[in-house]
Parts: C-alpha cells; structure tokens; sequence
DNA sequence: TCAAAAAATGTAAACGATTACATTTTTTTC
DNA sequence: GAAAAAAATGTAATCGTTTACATTTTTTGA
C-alpha cells in the first residue's frame, strides 16, 4: 500500500477485471451480485486498504447520514447526559453525530447553526444558550425541511417540536416541598428570566405560594448566572437579609452546593435554619453535607427521545411535526438539605 | 426559495449568464474576479439561499478540514474540560471537529476508528479505553500518513505522539505527601494497571514507599472501574482491614467521595483516621467535607496543546513527529481531607 | 437442444464543486 | 489608433461514487 495514494473502487475493478458497477454493488452487499464475486471484491478491497470516499457517495445520494447537536454547554453533567443519549441512538442508527458548543453565547450558537447547515446535517437537535433572543438563525433549515428538534432550553412559538420537562410543575413542587417542611420566607435562585426553563420555575414557585396564601416578595428572587462565584455572592446576599430566609430553591445543584457551603461555612445551620432544594440530580448530590434534596432530571432519556424522534422522522417512520411537544417524567428526590420534619417523606439515599 | 431544491453554482451562473467558473472562484473571494461580478454573485447566491456544497469541495480537493477525538468517557470533568480545549483551537483554524465516545470500550473505540478513518479525518486525536490491548487500530492512519496524537490514556512505542502529565511524579507526590502528614500504612486506590496513567501513578507509590523506607503491602492495593458502587466496596474493604490503614491514594476524586462518605457513615474520621488524596481536581474536592486534597490536572491545556500541535503539523509548520512526548505540568493541591499536621502546608481554599 | 427466465454484469450519466489552460475583453503605452 | 500588457472570463477535465437501463451469461424446463 502506497503511503497517501487512495484505493478506489476502479482500482479494483481494474485488478479483478469487472466493471465498477459490480464492485460498487458488491461492497454495497447487493443481493444481486455473484458470491463469489462479492468475496473476491471484500477480500481485494481489504488487502489494498480501500475505503469509501464519503464525499463521492453523499454527493450523489444528496444525503450525510450525519445529524448535529448544539449545546448550550459542555462541562455540565446534564449535557452530557443527554449527549450519551443521543449518541447512542444515532450509533445504532448508523448516524453520524457532530457536536458543536455555544458557550451559553449567542454568536457561537449562530455560527453553530450556520456551519452544520453548511454541512448538511440530515437533522438538528439544539438547546438554546442564555442569551438567545430568537429562532432566527434557524429560520434556513426550516425552509429547506431539514427538521430541528429543540431540548431543555427553547423557544415554544409552536412552529417546532421540543422535548422539555414541566418547568412549572418542578417549581411549583420544589416549593411546596419547602412549604410542607414548615418555610415561611423562601428565596429562589435562578438565572436569566428570557429561557422557558427558568421562567417557568419561577412561575411554579410564584403559584406554589399563592396556593398557600404567602405573599410574594421580590426581594427574595435572585438571578445570576451558575458560576462557582454566583454560589457565594448568593450565601452572601442571603446572610444579610433580615429575617434570614427559612428555604431556598435554588435551580441548579452546583450553585446550590457551593451556597450551601459558604452559609455552613457562616455557622448556619442546614437544614435548621434554611432548608434548601436543588435542581438536576448531579452526583455532587448525594457527596455534599446534607445530601441535597433536588428535582431529579432525566438527561439520558431526553436525548434518547430526542434523537429516536428525529430519526423516524428522516426514515419517514413518523412525523416529527405532528407531535409537537413532548414532556419528560420528572420527580423531586428528597434527601436531607431540606428535612424538617421527621413525619412525612422520608430520605432517599 | 423552493423547499428541498438546493441552488448549485449552475443556477447562479445561468441567471446572471456567467460561467460557473467565474462563480466559483467569485465565492471563493478569489482576487481574479472583478469586483462587480463578485458582488452581484455574492448578491444572488445569498438571494437564493445558496450554500456550498461541502461534499463536491472536499471530493475536488481532497481534504476535509475536519479533525477527529475518541475519548475513552463524556461524562468526565477532565475530559470536557479536554474537549473545551480542543474545540477552541480547532475552531479557531477553521477546522470541524468530530466526537467520537468509546464508553471505555475497546470493540467501541476499534469502530470509532475505523469510521473516523473512513470519514477521513485529517488529524485524529485519542485517549485509550480501559481495556485497550494495542494500536493496531490505528495502523491505517499511520499508514497513510494521517496524524494521530495521544493524551492522557496513551501507549508508549516510541511511534506516536503523546501528550501525558508525569503520572508516575503524581503518584510519588501524593504518597510522600501522606508520609509526610504521618502515614506509615497507605492504601493505592487504582484502575486497570495496564494503562500508562495508572500503572505510572502505582509505581510513584511504590517509589515513595521505598524511598521512606516502608515496605511495600500488596494487600493495600485494590484495583477497580471507577463507578460510585467501587467507591463503596473499596470503603467496605479498608474497613475490613486489620490493622485499619491510615492513609489512602486514590486515583480518582469521584470514588475518593464516595468512599471517604461511606467511611464516615461508619464513624471513621478524615483526616484523623484516615487520611486521603484523590486526584483530578474536580468540583466536587471543594465541596465535599473535608475538602478532598487531590492532583490539580489541566484538561483545558492538555486539548489546546493537543489540538494546536495536530493542526501546525497539517499546515506544515512544524513537524509533529519531531516532538515525541509533551509533559504537561501537574500540581498537588492540599486540602483537609489529608491535613494532620498543624505545621507545613497549609491547605488550599 | 433450445427458448424463456433468472442471474450477473456492464455502460454511461449524474452529483457540484475546483482549476489548469485557453480565450476574450479592457486598459495601457507610444 | 494599433500593439502589448493586464484583467476578466470561459472551457472542459476531474474528484469517486451510485444507479437506471442495457446487455451478456447461466440456469431451467419441456
């Protein structure tokens, strides 16, 4: 084998003396051609270390097999998740799979978006960064019927389907769970307003007090974004407020682990003084002291559902658009951030 | 714009009644062209909602711009901090990037290669499995001359470029540093010894032993996957240990949680009982308690040396095969959970 | 043995760009 | 105003497959 010459298929049409029909046909293991041909042809193909030239053969079948990802960010454990999910519905699929990362930056996610259509993925799945104020950007894949699934973080102007879980109803039982352990005075800790996700848990902790006649008060609702030094801004704010708040629902594990650390760290009391809830079941969960009690997330099966969707929908099995929201099971897990009371629920491992 | 009919160099010539020479090389910016031309191409191509047929490019041309990673595991803080890494560098040279997962596989990561290969990646960048025996699925990348570059989980034959941490320099520090807080009796934490990182980390321990004059246990060795279960069963084993060790060098900071969490449900004292050292540096050290002293590992730089290494080399600037081993610098960071001395280091925030 | 049917193979035209080389058009120069 | 130089454009081959349609070879059955 000659270093950097290509093998193709007229290489060995020419070897074996058939035309490159045959062989095209052979490494395709079309039932029509002789066995002992289509041996002759995997044997030679292996020997001279041929493979197919991807490019010849999607340029003429006008399709990639390949279906891109983007992802607000991929340092997080529920992304990943949802990635091995998706990966192993393509893999199986025989899809290939790109993944692009935005950085929770609007510009990165566009350009993301520009260059997989350059691409020509066959399909899109995408959870939107922080800072995205529209669909424009996917506006080009519509109008050519490359289908786009969103996950997690989208926009629900009823045009596209996106698989999400109830946001509201994960507030609102985040917070009730408080209200049940006897909180008074709750503070919610999320980030930017504009994203369904963290929009609509407010919304369920805003309803979830009004069901149980606690007034709202603004100053209780902090919104920052989830870095480690958001963690510690948001004990330090917390620890001024008089009275000191009695819950925290707090939209993310790790901000939650790193508040819950600087206030222990403050000699408060957890959950004593402030009872608090997370949100996506990281591992850090049941690592940190008092385990933490949070709203269990299902990251893996998201993608799953996300990438099966997409799938049929390209084999024309279903179609996408029919269906055009779907809702994940989600559940609040209990562990001791937030147990008051010994009766009722009792503590998850 | 008509759904699904894609617009090709063809249509933009015929409207404008130029070849499709001239468009070409108009889209390609190339200087050649004059300047109206250009403009009214680039005009027309945007009205039509042209876009590049990226499979007839890269058949002309033979490249495709696209570097290809297998890692060994997504759902890793190293090694998305790995892939950020990466992503921005290739990103930054225009070239795309394809992750490909082998689940610590090797029958996955085989596949991985060969279907990297075949998409003919230009450069391929990897980390081993666990159970990966050799690198003869990389034979045809050598071959035909495509880079491969090696991090982290690597095999040394003096062939291929690796980029590694000193693992064996690590595993000394972390045991001299339990010596020196007191420890005579150290358990070693590891995975598979036949992967450079942990056979490395193993003899730095062993090093370290020798060199204070202690002799060498094997009985304290205990070898596992790194899931939460080992973390248990490993905590379940140094209990059972008589006399109990009172020191552990685990190779992992998640199974370092959860096993210095198990042993502390059993009323066994960090440091005092047991004093131990994970390595990673990942979130969960600062928030866990005691705060885990561990091996600080830059993923970040690890993917951004890999990547701009592989990608000089394809641009011809310098020649990969001329720098063999990269070493990238490693740090103890000491923490509480191994802190039994009031004197010398003081623990890190 | 031979016509018909079935099986296997071949021919040639796509797919949509790039690019060496050829040709035409425009500008410059004296 | 014509020749030379420079600028712009065009022609046609090429990259490596797939596949509709045509042709050849082999098998079958009376």
């Amino acid at each position: 084998m000659i270093k950097g010459k290509e093998v193709t298929i007229y290489d060995i049409a020419l070897a074996l003396d058939i035309s490159i029909a045959t062989v095209s046909r052979a490494l395709n293991d079309d039932p029509v051609v002789n066995k002992k041909t289509k041996a002759k042809v995997f044997e030679l193909a292996e020997e001279l270390g041929y493979r197919t030239n991807h490019f010849a053969r999607n340029l003429r079948q006008k399709r990639t097999r390949t279906i891109g990802i983007i992802v607000h960010e991929l340092r997080s454990n529920f992304i990943t998740s949802v990635l091995a999910g998706v990966e192993k519905i393509t893999a199986e699929a025989g899809y290939d799979l790109i993944i692009a990362h935005s950085y929770e930056n609007y510009i990165k996610e566009k350009a993301n978006a520009q260059n997989l259509f350059h691409k020509r993925v066959d399909g899109l799945i995408a959870s939107l960064a922080f800072d995205t104020p529209d669909l424009d950007h996917f506006q080009p894949y519509i109008d050519k019927g490359v289908p786009v699934m969103f996950f997690d973080r989208v926009e629900q102007d009823g045009n596209n389907t996106v698989i999400i879980i109830d946001n509201a109803k994960c507030g609102y039982q985040a917070t009730q769970h408080l209200i049940d352990q006897g909180c008074k005075r709750i503070v919610h800790v999320t980030s930017n307003l504009l994203r369904n996700v963290y929009s609509l848990r407010y919304k369920g902790y805003r309803d979830a007090l009004f069901d149980n006649g606690i007034a709202l008060d603004e100053k209780l609702l902090i919104v920052n974004d989830l870095t480690e030094q958001a963690g510690i801004d948001v004990a330090m704010v917390i620890m001024k407020m008089k009275p000191l708040p009695d819950g925290a629902f707090i939209t993310n594990d790790f901000v939650a682990a790193v508040c819950m650390r600087t206030l222990k760290e403050h000699g408060i009391n957890i959950p004593g003084d402030i009872a608090i809830v997370g949100f996506n079941n990281d591992a850090i969960c049941k690592l940190i002291e008092p385990t933490l009690t949070t709203i269990n997330y299902p990251g893996v099966a998201m993608g799953e559902i996300a990438a099966r969707n997409l799938i049929n929908h390209l084999k024309g099995v279903s179609n996408m658009h029919r269906t055009n929201t779907i809702i994940v099971r989600t559940e609040l897990i209990v562990r001791n951030s937030s147990l008051r009371k010994k009766s009722g629920v009792k503590p998850k491992k």
